[in-house]
DNA sequence: AAGGGGACTTGGCGTCATGTAC
DNA sequence: GTACATGACGCCAAGTCCCCTT
């Protein structure tokens, strides 16, 4: 079952077409579900036509943002821009003067106190946007990056404290722009980090950890990892310092199962299970209304580890000889009862759970008090593996405290295990990384599950917002990178040209990387340089059609027409293969890195993604947004734009289930207004003449008006029927796009605020208060900001 | 230089919360 | 106030890319 994809040609001036990937028509379909995915149909003749203009005329924009770019500064090849560059230099200087401190010693020891205590450190200071301690008055003015300390108090004396480390006199600033360059360097990490712990020895909350840790356990302790990391590396990315001092609470498990007693049947009998059997049966018997529960590779391996807990010599010996019924109904009753009679206990019991949460959903770092990202530990689970995943349906182990690595803060008090007699596997204190505890993934023991703060965190905003600054960088490059490869399609070097093309895919289509992986593993999907033979069709003289399993196993299908040379390349590479032979048999993603890696220091393939998305992005939104208009149309506007973007990233998604129903109400209300409209026609004719009007369709009498007032409500209705109707193409249109991932990950959220800036529109409407929070270094960004 | 493991980003989906129409 | 639609968000799977070892 394969959907049309047959694109028109588009011819496209090569010099001209360098800003964005060629995006054809295309359909969405994912193979793991193509029973209800429709292609995403692009073939509405509008549609197709507003692509190709808006293909051109970027391509255009592409050549003057050429030059426009040149006007930059030069930079040194060090990573120094990351720092806001774009922004007027003299506002930043008086911004970046409020730095934070890493000396005001009582304040961090009374933080952390509180923080141990698991008091509410807002309750101190005026909460803005529920967990961010945000100054109103001052912090608009603020350096972009920079949080607020967690104690208010001293926040402001400190602002322009220096500390003297190293001989060296130097204003402290947050460590998300000492790490971009190498300013730490100068000072040995070991001395840095003894500075550090001899103020928070002092700190009271610091009991002895041989305390804490025997409170539960007495005699046996973790594994305490004292050294401070693993040796530094000299020049390596990883080995860059990520904090200072952090202090957590460690991480919180799910409760332990709670046996319902409800029987399964076997050939129609009740069965005896005892709790750990019950519990697997009843993650299997939850599951009856889900696609999984009936394919045969998940029932394979469900009853395989299930049968492990069974025992050989258990009565049930075959899973399709029970019936899970009894125990779906005691779910289904479960699910359903809540709503009516626990509300208000449901309430109750939802705070205590936030309550109780609060102590873990924050980490000190540095001394700024960050959420964290995902605390409690993952419930254990039958694997819902995506796509056709060879381990779909085994049993997720529950995780337990001795399954857990802690990082932490030399100097940190070692988090309490919550569980009671149980203890953790270890307590390191590495600070070249950023996770906060560690644990091993029971389906995939080589694969490891992280702790880590929020996106929210400055940390992660930092690495967010630098990520987009590479991007930007590409743009300086891109030109160049474009003359290689192209001259590179001809070359005699096999490996070379494989490379060339494999860049110009990457680069026109937005494909991934393409890594390499475990067959036997891991789901059948490949990226550009695993694509097989197969995966690439030619279409003469100069088309190539893709269709293959993406990341997620989301199916990309897009036909497009190409260089000649690349259509010819091309064919070489599979000439004398067979159909799951790699098509680029000379190269993977290390080496094809390695040579990007040449053209510019720190490019991967990824960035051409981040750089595609968000150039386009800033492209459409300064070609399409017209002046005036109010909030909605420019969201639309917007929107679209983010919709081009997606296509381009080929995020898709399911056909939301009441999709169908909502489209059929939506017409079944403009049929309605459209048969009142005739009505209202037909008593605008007898108005003219001087006629009464016609009774309405449920009897009544129709109030007689003037010919004048006929109209406008003809007028009112017809504007009514016509917004429904866009309304259900934008429905139609966007019902496979996936606008969300674009916007997290791919969009500079600088461009979409400078956007804002620039057309009035409210922050709040185009991001959700988690991506304003996620996307608090981009704020401030100038109003004539381009990507 | 190749492979493995570690750390971090990206991704779709289900569920819960909130908004809106009636 | 209720029913439904929509949107937000948490969950956890699945990528990318780097460093280390062999």
């Amino acid at each position: 079952m394969r959907s049309e994809a047959v694109s028109k040609p588009m011819m496209h001036n090569n010099d001209d077409d360098d800003s964005k990937p060629l995006v054809f028509k295309k359909s969405f379909v994912k193979d793991r579900d193509q029973s209800h995915r429709k292609p995403f149909d692009m073939s509405g003749d509008s549609e197709d036509d507003t692509t190709l203009r808006s293909i051109i005329s970027i391509a255009t924009e592409q050549k003057i943002n050429g030059n426009t770019t040149l006007d930059k500064p030069s930079r040194t090849s060090r990573d120094d821009e990351s720092d806001d560059v774009e922004a007027p230099i003299s506002s930043r200087l008086q911004k970046k003067k409020h730095v934070r401190e890493s000396s005001g010693n009582d304040e961090k020891k009374l933080l952390v106190k509180k923080f141990q205590n698991g008091s509410k450190l807002e309750s101190e200071k005026p909460k803005v946007s529920g967990k961010r301690l945000l100054e109103k008055d001052s912090s608009a003015d603020q350096f972009s990056m920079k949080k607020h300390k967690a104690s208010s108090s001293t926040a402001k004396q400190d602002s322009t404290k220096t500390e003297n480390l190293g001989g060296k006199s130097k204003a402290v600033v947050s460590p998300n722009e000492t790490d971009d360059d190498d300013d730490d360097d100068d000072v040995p990490i070991a001395k840095r980090i003894k500075s550090d712990s001899s103020s928070n020895n002092k700190t009271p909350s610091a009991k002895p950890k041989e305390t804490k840790q025997s409170s539960t356990s007495s005699t046996r302790k973790p594994k305490v990892t004292r050294a401070a990391s693993p040796p530094p590396k000299k020049n390596s990315k990883r080995s860059k310092k990520k904090w200072t001092t952090l202090v957590h609470n460690g991480v919180t498990f799910p409760p332990p199962y709670q046996p319902h007693g409800t029987k399964i049947l076997y050939k129609g009998k009740p069965v005896n299970l005892s709790p750990d059997q019950e519990e697997v049966a009843t993650m299997f018997a939850v599951m009856r209304e889900r696609e999984y529960y009936n394919k045969p590779l998940f029932r394979k391996n469900f009853w395989n580890d299930w049968r492990k807990l069974l025992g050989k010599k258990h009565v049930i010996q075959k899973l399709d000889d029970c019936d899970f019924t009894p125990i779906y109904e005691w779910h289904l009753e479960k699910k359903q009862c809540l709503p009516f009679d626990n509300v208000q206990k449901n309430k109750d019991s939802k705070e205590k759970k936030q309550e109780q949460g609060e102590k873990y959903m924050w980490a000190i770092v540095d001394g700024v008090k960050e959420k964290i990202g995902n605390f409690k530990v993952e419930p254990p689970g039958l694997f819902a593996g995506r796509g056709e995943h060879p381990k779909m349906g085994k049993f997720k182990r529950r995780i337990h405290p001795h399954d857990i690595t802690l990082n932490i803060g030399k100097d940190a008090p070692i988090p309490e295990c919550p569980i009671p007699g149980e203890r953790w596997k270890e307590v390191k204190h590495d600070n070249t990384v950023t996770w906060l505890a560690m644990w091993n993934d029971p389906i995939n023991p080589k694969d490891c599950k992280y702790v880590f703060l929020s996106p929210s965190s400055s940390q992660k905003g930092h690495s967010d917002k630098k990520k987009y600054e590479k991007a930007r960088k590409l743009k300086d490059h891109i030109e160049s990178i474009r003359e290689t490869y192209t001259k590179n399609f001809n070359s005699k070097d096999v490996s070379k040209r494989q490379i060339a093309v494999a860049t110009y895919l990457i680069d026109k289509l937005a494909l991934r990387a393409g890594n390499g992986k475990d067959e036997d593993e891991e789901a059948d999907t490949v990226g550009c340089c695993t694509l097989k033979v197969d995966n690439v069709e030619c279409i003469h003289p100069n088309q190539l059609k893709f269709d293959f399993l993406g990341k997620d196993s989301i199916r990309y299908e897009n036909t497009v027409e190409v260089e000649p040379p690349v259509y010819k390349a091309i064919g070489q590479f599979k000439a004398g293969k067979s159909n799951s032979d790699d098509l680029f048999d000379e190269i993977d993603s290390r080496k094809l890195n390695a040579h990007l890696n040449e053209l510019m220091p720190g490019l991967t393939a990824k960035v051409f993604r981040t750089y595609n998305a968000s150039i386009t992005l800033d492209k459409t939104l300064c070609r399409e947004t017209k002046d005036g208009g109010d909030v909605s149309q420019k969201k639309l506007v917007y929107d679209q734009a983010n919709k081009e973007v997606a296509i381009i990233c080929n995020h898709q998604r399911a056909v939301p289930k009441s999709h169908g129903a909502q489209v059929k109400k939506l017409k079944d209300k403009i049929d309605e207004l459209k048969e009142g409209l005739k009505q209202l026609k037909t008593n605008l004719k007898r108005a003219k003449k001087g006629e009464a009007p016609l009774e309405g369709s449920d009897g009544k009498k129709t109030r007689n008006i003037s010919p004048e007032a006929w109209e406008k409500k003809i007028a009112q209705q017809t504007m009514k029927a016509e917004k429904m109707e866009r309304d259900m193409q934008t429905k139609e249109d966007l019902k496979t796009v996936a606008l969300g991932t674009s916007k997290i990950n791919y969009m500079d959220p600088r461009i979409t605020v400078a956007w804002c800036k620039r057309n009035e529109v409210p922050i709040e409407k185009m991001f959700t208060k988690t991506l304003q929070e996620k996307f608090t270094w981009a704020m401030d960004v100038e109003p004539d900001f381009r990507f």
